[in-house]
DNA sequence: AAGATTACCTGAAGGC
DNA sequence: TGCCTTCAGGTAATCT
């Protein structure tokens, strides 16, 4: 579901209303869910953790707790976190809460931590692509997952990643969203990026002139920054911690625009399909 | 070994 | 109404 921005905002939220506090158990219905160390594991060992801050690493989320260990969750194409208080009826979830986040997210919740002031962390996860990783700092931080990511999108530099990128042959699109490239840019903003660069999405990496790829730099920057201040892109039911939709949605550029003008020369929006996604562009302002 | 494709899952939406 | 196909914010596993 989310990409950087989205991931950003969920983390900081978290971090504004959770962080001291201690979790006193944890519920599951998809224990597949954890990876780490096994949700029984989970379940027993998380048991009195206190919640000392939360981070963003790449599009994972970090929970850092006491006794230097950390609680990772990523939440791939549909997951949400959330606090709210929910119940358990029968094998359904009942909202306790009035408020946008309720019915519809509260069938996909397959993960609750519980908290010691009665609120509580819940994963909503309609496709089940999320996952849950708990174990020590170093455990962690040495998966496959955090060592293999690329330098984060709001921090390289240009000259890494002008030579990130020129190292790799195939099309810019996948190699923007190549986490382990540059970790951050998903379908989303690649689209958009790639649009007000004007570089088409199926040129290949290695052979962008250094004006091109200065341009895709410098409004990957941009594109992100702001997209951080709207607190994401709520396409569909994107919602942020406490059930509110992000703003860039309707700022999008080109992303499902299909048939739509182009937002500088007028020209249709094209689509194609690259690597099992659609990448949108202009006809006019993008060529090869 | 990089690049391309498939797998993981459950819908929603549109065509017939 | 229902069946079939395509598409959906990500990335790891598996091929070639």
């Amino acid at each position: 579901m989310p990409e950087l921005p989205e991931v950003q905002t969920i983390a900081d939220d978290l971090n504004r209303k959770v962080s001291g506090r201690r979790i006193t158990g944890f519920w599951t219905d998809w224990p597949k869910v954890v990876k780490l160390p096994s949700a029984k594991k989970l379940a027993d060992e998380i048991k009195g953790a206190r919640i000392e801050r939360i981070e963003r690493i790449g599009k994972n989320i970090i929970f850092y707790l006491n006794k230097n260990r950390l609680l990772l969750v990523h939440q791939k194409m549909t997951g949400h976190l959330m606090v709210g208080k929910w119940a358990l009826k029968s094998d359904k979830m009942e909202s306790l809460l009035p408020g946008p986040q309720k019915e519809r997210v509260n069938q996909y919740i397959h993960a609750l931590f519980y908290l010691d002031d009665g609120w509580m962390i819940a994963l909503s996860d309609m496709r089940k692509f999320a996952r849950i990783a708990f174990g020590s700092k170093e455990e962690i931080l040495s998966l496959p997952d955090i060592k293999k990511l690329g330098p984060d999108a709001l921090e390289i530099a240009f000259t890494e990643f002008e030579e990130r990128i020129l190292a790799r042959r195939k099309a810019i699109k996948l190699t923007l969203m190549d986490p382990t490239v540059v970790a951050g840019i998903g379908n989303i903003y690649a689209d958009d990026i790639l649009w007000s660069a004007r570089v088409h999405p199926l040129k290949p990496a290695n052979e962008l002139r250094p004006e091109e790829l200065k341009e895709i730099f410098e409004y990957t920057k941009k594109i992100l920054k702001r997209a951080v201040k709207l607190r994401g892109t709520s396409v569909g039911d994107y919602r942020d911690a406490d059930g509110r939709e992000g703003r860039y949605a309707k700022h999008l550029l080109v992303y499902r625009r299909t048939g739509s003008p182009c937002k500088r020369c007028g020209a249709a929006i094209e689509r194609v399909r690259l690597g099992g996604r659609s990448a949108h562009f202009c006809p006019e302002c993008q060529k090869i």
